[in-house]
Order: structure tokens, then C-alpha cells, then sequence
DNA sequence: GTTGACCTTAGATGTAGCTCTAAGGTTTAT
DNA sequence: ATAAACCTTAGAGCTACATCTAAGGTCAAC
């Protein structure tokens, strides 16, 4: 198929496709006569794993690891694939932690805030943030 | 005081202090007769307000928009104010769904992988991420 | 009187992951 | 035959927020 049909049956756009090709991610496994790229079934199936790495938060540095290890499965072990995972979900509920606090942070400045179209001048949201804690 | 000085008492970077004055949210209230920033009291507590902003992850512009009523609170209401930190608010519910949602996949993903030095042939983390749901 | 710490500016660079443009060649349908 | 829809490349642009560089001026201490 071509790279249009690649984007149809992926929903990943055919710019982001050669920027995956650049990436070293995902390389049409052939060319037509007039340099088009080609691709088979087995490179829809990467195209999807990147497609999934990428939901599961992934960067494409971990996406491109993790394709290696798809791509030479007897070369690997499950010790590698599980340290790229671990590391992502360790990054991730550092961000949730962080943007709990925020989430808490905010709640409290505006929890006394009435929101109304009164003067701004005894906001409380404005004056939690000028006092700071 | 110079914009050393600031650098000290904020902990924010002097170049990241000139970038806020081109952004237009902190601007030194004078110059001192070579040219240099000098900063008074008031200049370090909007540095500090800026700083808070920062923490609660509040954009540049949505800072600068706090620090407009901050300024002439006279002239804005609460409402003003509340909308920005409900956005912020819903803005971060948002993202940290979006994050637990993944944190969730990806939990479930290492499940069953041992982690060990055994060949990736097996692996479940590969496995679900090349056979997707 | 020179070394080193400070200050200025405009503008370049970095991050991550795209997204788009320009300029041109090819294919398909009417 | 010609218009629309596709494809190619290299490289620019985008976001948000800094961070750094180059080239130069100023100041205080030893
Ligand atoms: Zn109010
Ligand atoms: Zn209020
Ligand atoms: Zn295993
Ligand atoms: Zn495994």
C-alpha cells in the first residue's frame, strides 16, 4: 500500500510517517518504480505497535527500543522490554503526583473565590498568590 | 537590587528574568545610570507571585493575566480570576486521567512479564503491544 | 592596572514530536 | 488534454519556556 493508505488504516499522518521513517521507527519495506513508498502488512502491524507505544506514553527513543526488541525477539530479554516499562511508569506517576499537587494547589486558591462580577480587590485567589506559604 | 541579587532571592535564572521582561510580565521599575535593571521590593514579590504562578502551572499568558488584575485589582473582578483557575483546573483533571489511563495500560502490560534474562520471545509486554485490543 | 565578577543587547539554540511549505514529478478520471 | 489527487525531497515552522552565546561595557578588589 501507499502512504495514504498507510495513513487511512493507522490514522497516522503520512508527514508523521516519513518523520517516522527519518526517526529510524518505521521504514516502507519497499519501492515503486517511481520511488513511492510501498509498504506491506507486516510494516501496517509496526505502524500500529508505534501507534500503541505512543498511547502507553512512550517517547520514540523507548518506541524505537521496544521495536527492537519486537523486530529480534530470540536477541532480547524480558528484562530490557520491563526496564523501558518500569521507567515510563515511574516517570508517569511522578507527572500525576505533580499534577495532583497543582490539582490541590488550585482547588484551595479558588475555594473561596465567589467568582461574581465583584472588585477583584479582596480576591482570594489573587492574594493566596501574592502571600505564597 | 541587580538582577543578581533577584536571581538569589527568587531562585529564578537571570536570563529566564530578562526573557520574563520581553514577555511582559516583570519589568525592573528602574535602570541605574549604566543601564542595569534595578529591581525594588515590589518587583521581587510579582518575581515571587510569578514564581507561585509557575508551580500551579499556570502558562505565561494566564500568568500574565493574574498579574494584570494583581496590578489594578480595582479594575477586574473574581470572575476573571475564577475562570482562569477553573480552565487551569480542567486542564489538569484532564491530563492526569489521560495519565492514569496509561499508567493503568501499562501496569497491565508488564503484568505477566518475569523481567528476567529469559529470551523476549514470550514477553507479554511485546506480545500485547504488537497484538493491541 | 589587571583580573574576575558583574552587567547589557540581539539573536541562536534546545526540547519533542510533529506539521507544513515549496517545488516539482506521477497517476487517474473525465 | 487537463484537472485533481497523489507522490517525492529538503528544510522551515510550530509550541512553550527557557537557556545560552557573542561581543562588548562596567565595577570592585588586590
Ligand atoms: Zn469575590
Ligand atoms: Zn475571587
Ligand atoms: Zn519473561
Ligand atoms: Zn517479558
Amino acid at each position: 500500500m501507499k502512504i495514504s493508505e498507510l495513513e487511512k488504516r493507522t490514522g497516522i499522518n503520512a508527514h508523521t510517517l516519513r518523520y517516522y521513517e527519518k526517526s529510524g521507527l518505521l521504514k516502507a519495506s519497499m519501492r515503486s518504480v517511481n520511488n513511492y513508498r510501498i509498504y506491506s502488512e507486516d510494516d501496517l502491524i509496526t505502524a500500529l505497535f508505534i501507534k500503541r507505544c505512543k498511547e502507553c506514553g512512550f517517547s520514540l527513543a523507548q518506541t524505537a527500543a521496544l521495536l527492537a526488541i519486537k523486530h529480534d525477539k530470540s536477541l532480547h530479554v524480558c528484562a530490557e522490554a520491563k526496564s523501558i516499562t518500569e521507567s515510563k511508569l515511574q516517570e508517569i506517576s511522578q507527572q500525576i503526583e505533580q499534577l495532583q499537587q497543582m490539582e490541590g494547589t488550585l482547588t484551595e486558591l479558588q475555594a473561596y473565590c465567589c467568582g461574581g462580577q465583584e472588585s477583584a480587590e479582596f480576591c482570594t485567589i489573587i492574594s493566596t498568590l501574592e502571600a505564597g506559604k
